[in-house]
DNA sequence: TTTAAATTTTAGACAAGACTAAAAATTTAT
DNA sequence: ATAAATTTTTAGTCTTGTCTAAAATTTAAA
């Protein structure tokens, strides 16, 4: 069981982390949830213990796998409130933060599909952000990194970020170029390695690939 | 600033005194609540210097009208989300309440208003439960017992007075929601069992089935 | 590289809401 | 009317989530 504040906890370290799943500070936690520094060193450690995020202490957090999909599922009941209340109870675009912010809390799985359903499955809420589907991946329309890849979650090769030539060699020598279909097999939380599939041939990376590959979802 | 205990404490004081706004009992909250007679002195001191009881030690509580109106808005709430998931999320009667206990104490005026519009002002509930203003005045329905209708008599089901899940169910199952019209074929004075007819099929039922589903007659 | 500054953690305290055990008041029964 | 049973309240404790103040650690600066 999650409680309401562990999950604005584990939203705001979300947020905080973005795109990459870099390590988030005490005191940037704490910023974001208008609260002290000891009381954030309270909530993490409660995370920690349950399995959300990875702490060392002075170190910061990294959310898990766990802690992740738990942030995603309520940034997915947010995002989908808020839909609702600009399509169906007519509220402008900066009123629905507030309300979205308690809804998003509510606990039924079936509210949450039947609701989407509804709305007819939409990909975007009304600032233009992804909403992520019922297993934690998103749809995004631009390139995002490989790290950013959910498991069982299919994707193609559009560009590097690091683009040393070291790099790219790597690259050829396990046949990944742009246009390659990549299949993402398995994370580990621990070490942010993958596992993914290529044409059939399963290859293990390192987060430093995974960090530095930028990919598109069909 | 009503807090989430608070109101639910509110609520079963109301659903208590029921219609005459007579003197609870410590008791019967805690049972209520579900929790201990302790817990519910505490509360109770809670309301009364908060305005929203009247308490008298050893005496019990009753609602002044500031804690009638509390609970009255966590009432209407409650009831229009009980019409939206059945209504538009296609959730079945029994399956409505779990998620409307927690739907009820989302805070926002117009949240509220704009639901209520949206559901094009419902009078009822799903279990034919008369649905406040936001002014917190009831429209009372002239529905009645099924056991008070006549042989031969037809009507059509409104609402229950024993909202379990049991019971509930029991009704699914034999095909009865609201707007199902229900002819009595006979009733047995012995042990006040009917034999109904429900769309062209013939159903017995006990007195218990007949002293809990409300119906008006046309 | 050693000190100063900033960050993070610990320790101790508090409020809300719940609990147990025991005392006080009320109600029921003899 | 008095004892017994029941109900209600009090007193003290616990958990969650917060706080302040102080100690520990890391980072930045001289």
């Amino acid at each position: 069981m999650v409680t309401l504040s562990e999950e604005n906890y584990l939203k705001a370290i979300y947020h905080l982390a973005k795109q990459d799943n870099t390590s988030v500070s005490t005191n940037a936690i704490a910023q974001k949830m208008q609260t002290k520094a000891s009381s954030a060193t309270d909530m993490i450690k409660k995370l920690s213990e349950k399995g959300h995020v990875e702490y060392q202490k002075y170190k910061g957090v990294k959310l898990t796998e766990k802690g992740r999909l738990a942030a995603v599922s309520v940034i997915r009941k947010h995002r989908l409130w808020e839909v609702f209340l600009v399509k169906k109870l007519n509220f402008s675009w900066d009123e629905v933060h507030e309300v979205a912010e308690q809804l998003e809390h509510i606990k039924s799985d079936k509210l949450t599909q039947q609701l989407d359903a509804f709305l007819e499955y939409p990909k975007e809420d009304p600032h233009g952000d992804s909403i992520p589907d019922a297993d934690g991946n998103f749809y995004p329309t631009k390139k995002i990194l490989l790290a950013q890849i959910g498991k069982n979650q299919s994707c193609i090769c559009v560009g590097v970020k690091d683009s040393t030539t070291d790099f790219l060699q790597y690259l050829d020598k396990h046949n990944i170029a742009l246009g390659t279909k990549i299949k993402v097999i398995s994370k580990e939380s621990f070490d942010e390695s993958m596992t993914l599939k290529i044409n059939k041939t399963e290859l293990a990376i390192s987060k430093e690939v995974a960090y530095n590959l930028f990919v598109k979802i069909n």
